[in-house]
DNA sequence: CTGAAAGCGCTTACAG
DNA sequence: CTGAAAGCGCTTACAG
């Protein structure tokens, strides 16, 4: 009684066991009557079937594992979010593994977490694959999403970090800025292909059509991706006497917040002195009037669930968006930027 | 071969089944040099053992369900991630349940998931829960750890947010201030159980305490716990002409963030104008030089994981602190808060 | 539309 | 120390 099982269930319903498993999963056909008395008397005893027995027979655990860097930050979490959201919706769980770069526990999570039969998929977000990551997951025959980040193998999900990283500084060049520096993620010059890699090649590339390919790479410090890390990195790029930048690209909204304390801590004006844009479209971009390029974690989290269900052969409702296609932003012009000091 | 079974290890090793899972397992006693063949075919082969079918009879799922409000509130990040690693370190899995306020999603999660043999125990951080959540647990007999939150039932830890809302206060008392506003939570009037509830009632007694409990009362404004809600709150609490506070008390580091704006918008300096204290530690705190209440949520969450494996009857290598006594915070001093404008 | 039987891949008494 | 057998709780051909 404490633990009700199946055959409990078919007993106070008269019927089989297989009947009782047909009428609560739906599968096959079972008469309206019958399933009926099954249900009642499935709700009667409080009837949970058992997802390891069930998994054990179907092979599928209705349970998706999640590879993501951090939880902590916006983007992250807000994908992270969207995600749980949509696996909840669908029925499945979300087994959550929260390991960035390589290392022990990273090597740990993909030879022996996911190896096992426990996840029916697996979603990376922001995590460049190696290939023996992905050929690991191919050999088990689970599909495989990912969400930003690099690798090859699985499907791919991502906005154009490239053209991203130049439109943002198409808009500080439109307005009139020469010097413009870039605030750029941790590792953005020896990972090209990361998001940070694309989006810093995107300034390079925009900065260059415009004839200040010099200009620009003298004016990139790479910082941690948060918002110390674009405190600590605008002050450097601030602080120096001489050659200041009249505007800045941060690779993502939370450094551009740090930059506009550092420009006050200064005694700059925003965006009198200095012009700030960003990525992401953070929740707190409102309040600190940032300019940047929105995007939509919360809305690629659910995007990426549909695909991973679409993979793992279940119906959906909407059909898939073209794959291949860069995922939506959008620029927004708010107060931190403004037309280049004459 | 594209999933080995215990069959195919126990033939390759020339053993028995039996063998070859007690040999993998460690349980029951087996001759070195059998475990070593074993060892060697089960590599050989990439053997992994089914979750699923090991669950089934043994009844435990090495899985641990979370329950979370938010991801992306710093506190909750930490919490989660500290869970998340301490888990993994114990070779069980986290499966996320990001659920808040109550509502259909919230009793799906307790109904369903929850109820199913999925998970050996529930992490609750920051949740509220009803007796019939904790009921429903108790039924299916699985360990319940809260961390911070209300409800009976389950092991709990937390802080005293009660004395760390009265040592908040204290502090700006003790630096001559006497308008002291309070930044609290949504819902902290409403349900003084919750943790903005207690961090509430600590700031009531310090000011009652100090004589100045009908300032206290007019000097309330609730918001959302983050930077934006902090920011909105306290242009509300600045810009009434006339009585403005010369000191607040915020109930999150987030929000003290958002005041800390809020007030330079406005014109004031912090801490000249006005002082600014918070509550958590949040790693932007030294970059605002916010005076703050620490605590410690990653190390908070791996607390709550060591507690539910030993409630799983795991043996851990170092002892439980005392259980009852509330979790170490520390006022940390830094530049939001000075003595009061005589 | 329904039931009897087999089997998913493990672990664990029970013998020896 | 090791093995044969039973069984965890489901689902799914296979019959009827």
């Amino acid at each position: 009684m404490l633990m009700a099982a199946i055959g409990d269930v078919a007993r106070l319903a008269g019927v089989s066991k297989a009947t009782a498993s047909r009428a609560l999963s739906g599968r096959g056909h079972v008469a309206e009557s019958t399933r009926h008395r099954v249900e009642v008397a499935a709700a009667e005893i409080g009837y949970i079937a058992s997802p390891a027995a069930a998994s054990l027979v179907t092979g599928r655990t209705m349970n998706v594992g999640v590879v993501i860097p951090f939880v902590n930050r916006w983007f992250f979490g807000e994908v992270l979010e969207g995600i749980e959201r949509a696996l909840l919706g669908a029925g499945y769980d979300l087994t959550l593994y929260n390991v960035g770069s390589a290392g022990q526990d990273r090597d740990r999570v993909f030879d022996f977490f996911l190896a096992r039969k426990r996840v029916d998929a697996v979603i990376a977000v922001g995590v460049d694959l190696t290939e023996r990551e992905t050929a690991s997951l191919d050999r088990r025959e689970k599909p495989l999403v990912s969400l930003g980040g690099s690798g090859a193998g699985g499907a791919r999900l991502s906005i154009d970090d490239r053209a991203a990283g130049a439109l943002a500084t198409e808009h500080l060049l439109h307005l009139g800025h020469t010097r413009i520096a870039h605030l750029a993620g941790e590792g953005a010059l020896s990972n090209p292909e990361s998001v940070h890699g694309c989006r810093r090649e995107g300034f390079l590339e925009a900065m260059a059509a415009a004839g200040h390919a010099s200009e620009a790479d003298a004016h990139i410090v790479e910082a941690e991706m948060t918002m110390p890390g674009g405190y600590t990195g605008a002050l450097q790029l601030l602080g120096h006497p001489g050659r200041r930048p009249s505007a800045v690209f941060a690779v993502s909204d939370e450094m551009a917040f740090g930059a506009i304390r550092a420009a006050e801590r200064l005694g700059l004006t925003v965006p009198g002195d200095l012009s700030i844009i960003g990525v992401d479209g953070h929740e707190y971009a409102e309040m600190f009037g940032l300019t940047t390029i929105e995007q939509y974690p919360g809305a690629q989290g659910r995007l990426a669930v549909d695909v991973v269900l679409h993979l793992l052969g279940e119906d959906l409702a909407d059909p898939l968006p073209d794959s291949g296609a860069p995922l939506p932003t959008r620029l927004v012009v708010r107060s931190s930027t403004t037309a280049a000091p004459r």
